[in-house]
DNA sequence: ACGAAATAGACAAATAATGTCAGTTATGTC
DNA sequence: GACATAACTGACATTATTTGTCTATTTCGT
C-alpha cells in the first residue's frame, strides 16, 4: 500500500488516478465502480484494493493529486511570466486543461464538483491554500518590482482571483475558457500599476 | 399499458422516451436503471412499468419513437425543397440534431449505438426502409423533373446515400455536421443533371 | 358521491458490487 | 539457478442495489 498522500511518483499510482478521472466524468462518482476504476487502470480489482482503500479513498487522493498537479503547474508557469498580462493567462492555462474539459462537459460534473468536493472539505481547502500561497508569492514579487499594483495584500488579490475563476468554472468548458479570457482583460488593467 | 409501436401521441409517453435519451445518454444502457428513467419522466417506477415491460421494452421503443420522428422530419423537410442542393441539405438536417448531439458526444456513443443498434436489428431495419422509401420517392421526383440524374435506381441511390451519412456519423458531433457539409457538396455535384 | 384508471409504497427475488483471502505468478537478490 | 519477497489474480461470503409485482391509496370524470 502506498501512501496516498505522498504520491510518492509510482507510474501505476498515476495510472489509477487518471483511469479514475476518465470513468468518474464517464458515470459520475456514484455510478462507478471499483471493477470500472481497476479495468481502465489495467489491473484487476484486487490490484487496485492493495493501493487504495476503497472508492472514497480513490476519490479523496484523486482531488488532492489533482491539486497537487495544478499547483506545480501554476507555480512552473508563473516562474517564467513577469507581466501582469502574461501571469493571468498562465493562471488560467494552469486551472485549464482536458481533465477539467472532461468533467465540467461530462453530464456528472455537478455531482462530481458539487457534492464531491463539499464531502472533502478538508483535502480542497489544503489545496486551495496551496494555490493561494503560489498566486500571492507572484503577485508580491510583481508589486515590489514595481509592475503591479493590488487592491489589498497579496493574499487577499490572489484568493479574489481564485474567487473569481472558481465562479466562472461552469460547463460547457469552452465557455469557461472564453470567461477566462475576458476576465484576463478586466484583470490585467486593474491590477497594472499606477503611473 | 399503451402500444409500444403506435406511439398514440400520449404526452407521457414522449415524456418517457425524453427522459430516456437523457439518462441512456448520461449513464449508458446498463448503468441506467428504471428508476433513473422513471425519474427522469416525473413518475414512479411502477407507473413507468405500466407503459413498458422492462428496460430492453424502453430501449427498443426509443428506436423506434426515433427512427418515427426522423422519417417524419425528413418527409417534411423533403417536401418543400426541390432543388439537389437544398434537399441534401434538408436529408442532413433531418437526419441530425440535439438528440443525435447527446447520444454521439457522450462517453456511452459505442454501447448505444453499436452493440444497442445490433440487438435491435429488427427495429432497425425498419426504420431505415422507411427512411430509404421517402427519400426515394422524393429522388424519383427529382429525376423525374429533370432535376438530377442517379447513377442507379432512386432506391439504390437512396440506400447508398443513406449508408454513406451512416459511416460518417461518429463522435465528435460537431465533426459529423462538418463531414455531412463535404459531403453535400461532393453529392450534389454527383447528383446534377447532365447538359 | 361513485366507479374506473392511474399511481405510489412496499416486498421478495434476482443481480451486482464490495472487501478479503488463499493460491499463483512475477521480481529482485545472493 | 534457488530463494525470499512482493504483487497480482480467481474465488468467496457479505452487503447493497435493482427488478418485477401486488395491494392500498389517490385522482379523475361522471
Amino acid at each position: 500500500m502506498v501512501d496516498a498522500k505522498g504520491f510518492s511518483s509510482d507510474p501505476r499510482q498515476e495510472k489509477i488516478m487518471a483511469a479514475a478521472v476518465t470513468v468518474f466524468a464517464a458515470y459520475g462518482y456514484r455510478r462507478t465502480s471499483m471493477e470500472d476504476i481497476a479495468k481502465a487502470a489495467g489491473m484487476s480489482r484486487p490490484a487496485l484494493y492493495q493501493y487504495f482503500r476503497n472508492k472514497q479513498d480513490v476519490f479523496r487522493s484523486l482531488i488532492a493529486w489533482f491539486y497537487k498537479a495544478v499547483t506545480e503547474q501554476l507555480e512552473q508557469a508563473l516562474a517564467q511570466e513577469h507581466t501582469v498580462d502574461g501571469g493571468l493567462r498562465a493562471i488560467f492555462g494552469a486551472l485549464s486543461g482536458p481533465m477539467i474539459e472532461a468533467v465540467l462537459d461530462s453530464p456528472h460534473g455537478e455531482e462530481i464538483f458539487g457534492e464531491g468536493l463539499s464531502e472533502n472539505a478538508d483535502i480542497c481547502s489544503q489545496g486551495e491554500a496551496a494555490k493561494v500561497t503560489v498566486l500571492a508569492r507572484w503577485l508580491q514579487e510583481r508589486l515590489d518590482a514595481g509592475q503591479a499594483s493590488l487592491p489589498s495584500s497579496a493574499e487577499d488579490t490572489a484568493r479574489l482571483i481564485l474567487a473569481l475563476i472558481a465562479g466562472i468554472k461552469k460547463p460547457p468548458y469552452a465557455e469557461y475558457v472564453r470567461r477566462c479570457d475576458q476576465l484576463t482583460s478586466l484583470l490585467a488593467l486593474g491590477l497594472s500599476p499606477r503611473r
